[in-house]
DNA sequence: CTGCTAAATGTAAGCGCTTTCATATATGAT
DNA sequence: ATCATATATGAAAGCGCTTACATTTAGCAG
C-alpha cells in the first residue's frame, strides 16, 4: 500500500502538502498540486480512508440500520437514501438489526465505532430512551419509520394510523361489513398503528368488530396464508380482508386461490406498503401507499443537514393514499 | 468518547495491559483482567474500531459488493453472507455496484480502503483483469455468481448453462415445439449463459430456432410485459415462453392477462431464479432453483478461509435443477 | 531596496489503538 | 537460598493520515 509519504517523497514536497491535495480544500499552488497529482498517479495512490478517519475524526460515510436486508420495503429504502447520499459525495454502510434489540445495538455501536458521522436508523425494539439517548450523544441521528415525541424533529414518518384508516375506510364505503384484519406483529410500532388506525375507521362508521374478526399475522407471506385459514376456521365469513401489509395480502391471496376461494368476487383483498410486486399479484392488489423511497430520500437530507450542515428544507410526516387495483369488488 | 488511555489510567495498569484484555488473547492474570473490564465498565467504554484497525490493519469486516439493493436475489445473497459471517463475529460492509464499471471500482475501492479484510464480490462490468488483478493483491477475495478460469477456486458459481438447458429440455418433454425465449441483458454473463444453455437444448432436440423467438429484456418485471408483446407483435406464437429470470416471467404473466390470454392454458412460463415471490404468483410459477442462499453461505465460508485461515470445505460449483409448480401446461 | 502582508509550504504533534521487545515478578527445581 | 524458566506487565514505536502553528517565499507599496 503506498502512503502519503511515498507520494511527498516522490513528488518532493511534505506530508502536509500532499494532504492538503487530497483534501482539495487549501490553497497549494497550481505547480505544486500538478506535481502531487502527477505522483499520486504514478504511485497509483489510494488515500487510506480508515487512517483519514482517524485523524480527523470524519469519516465521509453514513451508517444505516435497516431490519432485514431482504425485503422489498427496506430495498427500496435503502436504494433511496444511497442514491441521495452518493450524490453528495458520503458512503454509506449498511448493517440490520434483525428485529432484535441486542443486535440493533450491536449494529448502532458498530457503526458508531467505524466513525460513521452520522446515523439513519429504523429500529423496531430498541427503546424510545435508548433512541433519545443517541441523539443526546454527539452523533447525528435520523430515526426513520417511527415517531419519537420528544426528538420530532429527527424523525421521518407515514402516518400509519391514517394508512390503517384509509384502507378500512375505503372498504366501508365499498359497501363492506363483514371485515377482516389481518394484523402485524404488534411488537412493531408500525402494526400497532395501522391497526388503530383500522378500529378508528370502524368506529366512526359505527361497525362492531369482534374479536374473531381479527387475527395476527407477522408480516411473512406464510402467516398470511394462515391467519387467512385462521380467520376462517373461527367461523367468520368476511367479504373482505384489510393486510397490514403487501406480503400477507399475497400470502392470503394464494392461501384464497387454494381454497377455491375467488378474489374479488367472494372476497376481497387489501394490502398496505404497495410494494413494487403489488400489481404483479393476480387480481393486481389495492392497497395503500407507502412512500418509503420518498421518505428515505428525506432520510438522507435530513442527515446531510445534522452531519455536515447543509440546509435542506424537510418534511417529517409523509401521508399515504389508497392505490385502487382490482382486489376489492364492491358489495 | 472515552479511550483507552483512560481505562488504562482508572484501572492503575498500562495501555497494553488495557489493550490484551480487549483482544482477549494474551496472558493477563485473573485479577488485572477483572480491574481492567471493571474501568471499562465504569466508564462505558467502546474500543474504536478505526484505531483498531488502523493499528492492527485488521477489521473484522469484510466487504460485500451487489449490484443492488433492493432485488429479491440480492436480498437473499445478502442476508445469507450476513449470516454466515455474523456467526463468525466479523461484521459486514455493502456497497451497491449499480451495474456500472466505475461504481463497482470505486466501491471496491472504498470497501478496500476500509480496510476489509476479505471482499466478496458480485460484478457485472468489471472485467475479468481487473477482479484477477485484485486477487493477485494482497487482498482475499471471493467473486460469486462468476466464473473466471484463472482464479476459478475463488468463485462460487451457478452453472448457469445447465439452468438455461434445464428449463428448455423441460419446455420440450412437456411437448412444446413453438418456444419463445426472453433473454437477459446480454451484458450480464449469467444472462448469456442462461441463453447458451436454452440454445443447447434446442440444438440437441432438433428444434429450429428462429431470430423471431427471441427477444431480449433487462430482467425486470416492466421488460418481461414489453417482451411478451414485442414476441407477440413479431408474428410468432408461442405455446411457452421460457424467461431468463422470475421478474421477467412475473411481468409477462401480468401482461399476458391484461391481453386475455390464460396461462397455463393458452401460453405456458417458465421463469429462472425461483425468488421467494414466484410461489404466490398466479398460477405458481414454474421456475429454475438458483440455490442463491446457498451459494452466499458458501461465499461466507470461503472468504472466511482466505482472510481468517478457516478450513471449512467448499463446494465452488451449484447445479440448478428445475421446480414444477401450475405455469407450465403440456402440449 | 526595505518592510509589510498574504500566500505557500513545512514541522511536528497528535488521532486511539496494537505489538515488539524489554523488564519485572512469580514459580519451582535443586 | 539460587538459578532457570515461565508468566505478567510496561515502555515506546508505529499505523497513515490531518491540522495547528511556524516558517519561508512571493508580491508589492513606498
Amino acid at each position: 500500500m503506498t502512503t502519503i509519504y511515498e507520494v511527498s517523497k516522490l513528488a518532493g514536497v511534505s506530508l502536509a502538502t500532499v494532504s492538503r491535495v487530497i483534501n482539495k480544500n487549501d490553497a497549494v499552488s497550481s505547480k505544486t498540486r500538478e506535481k502531487v497529482l502527477q505522483a499520486m498517479q504514478t504511485l497509483d495512490y489510494r488515500p487510506n480512508s480508515i487512517a483519514q478517519s482517524l485523524a480527523s475524526n470524519r469519516s465521509n460515510s453514513i451508517g444505516v440500520l435497516v431490519s432485514q436486508l431482504d425485503s422489498p420495503f427496506f430495498g427500496k429504502m435503502m436504494v433511496s437514501i444511497e442514491d441521495e447520499l452518493r450524490n453528495e459525495g458520503k458512503q454509506v454502510l449498511f448493517a440490520a438489526g434483525h428485529n432484535l434489540e441486542s443486535v440493533e445495538k450491536d449494529s448502532i455501536e458498530f457503526l458508531r465505532s467505524r466513525l460513521c458521522d452520522g446515523l439513519i436508523v429504523h429500529c423496531e425494539q430498541a427503546s424510545d430512551e435508548y433512541l433519545h439517548s443517541l441523539t443526546t450523544a454527539k452523533i447525528p441521528v435520523v430515526i426513520i419509520n417511527r415517531h419519537i415525541p420528544i426528538i420530532e424533529d429527527k424523525c421521518i414518518v407515514l402516518d400509519n394510523v391514517m394508512g390503517g384508516f384509509l384502507a378500512t375506510e375505503y372498504a366501508i364505503l365499498q359497501g363492506h361489513k363483514d371485515i377482516g384484519y389481518i394484523a402485524g406483529p404488534q411488537d412493531k410500532k408500525d402494526a400497532v398503528e395501522r391497526f388503530n388506525g383500522f378500529e378508528q375507521a370502524m368506529a366512526k362508521h359505527g361497525i362492531d368488530c369482534l374479536p374473531e374478526q381479527i387475527v395476527f399475522g407477522n408480516y411473512t407471506e406464510a402467516s398470511g396464508g394462515d391467519c387467512l385459514s385462521h380467520l376462517l376456521r373461527n367461523g367468520f365469513i368476511p367479504s373482505i380482508i384489510i393486510c397490514a401489509n403487501d406480503e400477507m395480502a399475497s400470502g392470503a391471496m394464494k392461501q384464497a386461490r387454494d381454497l377455491g376461494i375467488d378474489i374479488p368476487k367472494d372476497l376481497s383483498i387489501i394490502g398496505y406498503d404497495n410494494t413494487s410486486f403489488a400489481q404483479y399479484l393476480y387480481p393486481q392488489l389495492t392497497t395503500i401507499n407507502n412512500p418509503i423511497g420518498d421518505m428515505g430520500k428525506m432520510a438522507a437530507r435530513l442527515i446531510l443537514n445534522q452531519a455536515y450542515d447543509q440546509k435542506n428544507t424537510i418534511k417529517n410526516r409523509f401521508q399515504p393514499h389508497v392505490v385502487v387495483r382490482h382486489s376489492v369488488s364492491p358489495r
